[in-house]
Parts: structure tokens; sequence; C-alpha cells
DNA sequence: TCTATATATTGATATTTGTCAATATAGATG
DNA sequence: CATCTATATTGACAAATATCAATATATAGA
């Protein structure tokens, strides 16, 4: 019987990890890893949808610094962004958080 | 109505979190986040308990940086060791796993 | 107590990471 | 084009991290 096409990825628990699924997983484990990263996704999560804009004053730290960790976010997969106009609209990847959590099952 | 006891922890995507539930998560999603680390916590949970000593020899590092990652990993809470005699036996903390799991439903 | 083995700690070093000030870039609007 | 605002990048620095060699500690067994 085939494997149910719902396993989408190497779960911990199940098989030992080789080298690039270890490297792919930790990646996305990683931007999860940090409080404010962790926060920031928090917020555009229960937002739904996000503008940057509103993402800088929440957490007290600089403009730089959270375009950093949105880029962090970004690059790991765990965000989508949409530019409108000047403005940048953040959302989450539903796909990608899904991964990571099913990785855990 | 109360709510229900099976929820453990906050959800990234329902509650904005707070700077010490984010640290607490954070930490578990870090100690996930390297590589070595994620195949070592997968090692153990696919062996189901696993000494120590078996843990050094499939990840080409050396017993220090082994023993170092092991630490980390039992820090954040994501395994338990069982001294037996001159070995240690480990094993995943499911509890730690499930909240961590939970908080990215 | 002595020896052998398993695990942990220390000390050192190179790399990565989080942060901010300063600056650059991109789009909107006059 | 000039200006304003939002976002990104650069450069610098301190702190954290991953790694290993050397050493320490703990336990078992002779």
């Amino acid at each position: 019987m085939a494997k149910p096409i719902t396993v989408c990825c190497p779960a911990v628990r199940e098989e030992k990890l080789n080298a690039s699924q270890a490297q792919s997983l930790a990646t996305g484990f990683a931007a999860l890893g940090d409080p404010i990263r962790l926060r920031l996704f928090s917020l555009i999560a229960a937002a739904g949808e996000i503008c940057a804009c509103d993402l800088v004053k929440p957490l007290g730290k600089s403009q730089p610094t959270i375009s950093h960790h949105l880029k962090t976010l970004f690059e790991a997969g765990l965000v989508a962004k949409d530019r409108r106009g000047t403005w940048i609209w953040y959302s989450i990847s539903t796909q990608r958080l899904d991964d990571l959590k099913e990785a855990l099952r």
C-alpha cells in the first residue's frame, strides 16, 4: 500500500533525520527560536494580515531590527509578504507552519 | 463555560504572545533549531530510549560537542535522562514536545 | 585502591546572531 | 523632479553559540 499523501515531511519522532532534512527543519525552528521573532509571528498570525508599519512599536525594537527579523521569518518560509504601495503586508505561511508542526507529530 | 483543560499553552496563531510566553516557547524552538540537535532528538525519539554512548558516532561530532547539545536539549525540557551505572539513557519528553506542537496549532 | 570507560566541564577560538545608527531604496504625491 | 514616508541595507559591535582538545568526574570491576 502506498504511503498516505497527507504525510508531507519527515517526522522527528518516527525516522532518523538525515543532514538535509535536519537542516531544513532546523532553519524553520531556529526562526521561531527567538522571542522577538516569535512575537512578531504571533502578531502577524493573530491579525491575519498586518502592515509592517504596525509591527515596530509593539515590540520596542528599532525599525531595522524588526525588518531584519521579518527577513529571517520570510527566508525561513514562515511568512509571506505583499507590497501595496508604500506598505508591505505580512501574513503567515500556513503550509510551512503545518509542516513544522507535523514534523513534531 | 470554563476553558477546556486540554489547552495547555499559548498558541502563536491565536493570541499575541507576551514576553515571558515567547521566551519559554522560543527556548524550546531554539533547542530544535540546530541540525545536530534535531538529529540527536530524532535519534532519541526513534529509539524510544538510547544510551548517550550511541549518540556520538552517528553525527560525526566530538563527545564534548554531543554532551553539550544534549545538555541544551535537556535544559529546554525536550529530553529526560536516566543514569544506569556508567551509562546515561536519554528519552524524549513528550509533554514538552506536545506543548511546542500545540503552540503551532 | 587502581584501572578502564562513560559523561561532563573547562578553556579557547571561530562563527553566528541580535541590535542600532546611519544611510539607501522604493513608492506616493505634489 | 522634489519631497515625504515606509522599508531595506550597511557597518559596527557586543553577546551568544558551536566546536574541539584537554581535563575532570563518576561509576564499575578487578
